[in-house]
DNA sequence: CGTACTTTTGAATCGCATCAAATCTGGTGG
DNA sequence: CCACCAGATTTGATGCGATTCAAAAGTACG
């Protein structure tokens, strides 16, 4: 479990100010490894480079239940004035990440009006996502919300599966059965092309 | 339908420096009114006061996907530097409505920090919320989502109904039907009552 | 009083969850 | 290099819960 500072391209190099990114280190964690628990204080932020992390809560029944599912993005923006955390981040899948000291980043968006804007709009953008995965969710039938799946995600109707089938359908709030049915229904009528971990839409009129 | 300056006490008051709630203007919409539709330019920021606006856009089959429902709280933030709004904004219930240029407002936001910290505080509620909205549609049972809305979104287990059931139905992301059998079934097994446009969790050990 | 909408109940159907079990796969240690 | 194991993938059978379609009763409003 090697720790460094960020001297490498990142995704955080045009947002973060040199000052904060200097204070950065770079992680490479285990599947499982608990980034934070429900109730602690914050003290770091994460972004999750390569493989995946979770936001997890236990429901009134105790299963937990996926709030987030990050390949490549920040884990808990929310905890930014939060005393605490409101939920578990876990990693799911072996993950490079990046871990910025909490109350440094606080103090950097006060002072620097530039980054503010940055992470402003960084926001925006989670807002945005967040509301696509709400109509997903809505969806009633596991085909739509696997079209539209690709439809958003994707690029140009491809759709990178990182993480593997069982981890998707979870995202999805279907079972893995369900998605493996669909998936080859959907394949069998020429709707999809399956490439390794690519999913095709087919070109159609 | 009136316009007029804000001269009275909102929540945007705390957060929205002098400058820019100077030039905010107060309305009331009825029902059906568009406040924007996909694709124009965004111009104005709307916060809603009361009644209830919500963000949609159509599925792939035509049908109306609600992203987001505002019964009090800003629409649209993701339109700040968009160059177009991504979905409508329907007012679906009668609502007051205070309309912030957008312009001005991203002026204040690059120009004072204070205020900019404030406006981050509020994005992160907001992504907050839509990954309980999250959780909530992941949910398989309707009995689920009803008591996951009430502990969640309601207060001391005392959830209100402003819109009518059926309004509440789409935003569980399931049909009128489900939702007036659940409750039904859950007031039966005393899970919960009913009073007026409330629903309250009964207390149980 | 009529119209539009909500609320409610009923019956039939279907898709998905669930439980089970059989491969397949990659990685590990002997 | 092979045996073995854990996890992923796949297929099957069954049942439940929600959708769907239908219709009746209640409610608000002009």
């Amino acid at each position: 479990m090697e720790d460094e500072l960020i001297k490498f391209s990142s995704p955080l190099n045009a947002l973060l100010p040199q000052a904060v990114q200097e204070l950065c280190t770079h992680k490479h964690l285990k599947k499982s490894t608990l980034l934070f628990k429900t109730g602690e204080k914050p003290k770091w932020m994460f972004f999750v480079l390569s493989g995946e992390v979770t936001l997890e809560r236990l429901s009134q029944h105790g299963d937990p239940v996926v709030l987030q599912r990050t390949r490549h993005g920040f884990v808990s923006e929310a905890s930014l004035q939060s005393p605490k955390y409101h939920c578990d981040a876990v990693v799911v899948a072996d993950a490079e990440i990046i871990q910025i000291p909490i109350q440094t980043l606080a103090d950097a968006l006060s002072t620097d009006p530039d980054f503010a804007g940055r992470w402003i709009n960084m926001l925006n953008h989670e807002v945005k996502r967040l509301r696509l995965q709400c109509e997903r969710l809505s969806m009633k039938s596991v085909k739509d919300k696997v079209l539209h799946l690709i439809n958003t995600e994707g690029q140009n109707g491809k759709y990178q599966v990182n993480t593997g089938i069982k981890s998707l359908a979870g995202e999805l709030g279907i079972t893995h059965e369900a998605l493996y049915r669909t998936l080859a229904a959907l394949e069998k009528s020429k709707t999809i092309q399956r490439e390794d971990r690519l999913l095709v839409l087919t070109n159609r009129q």
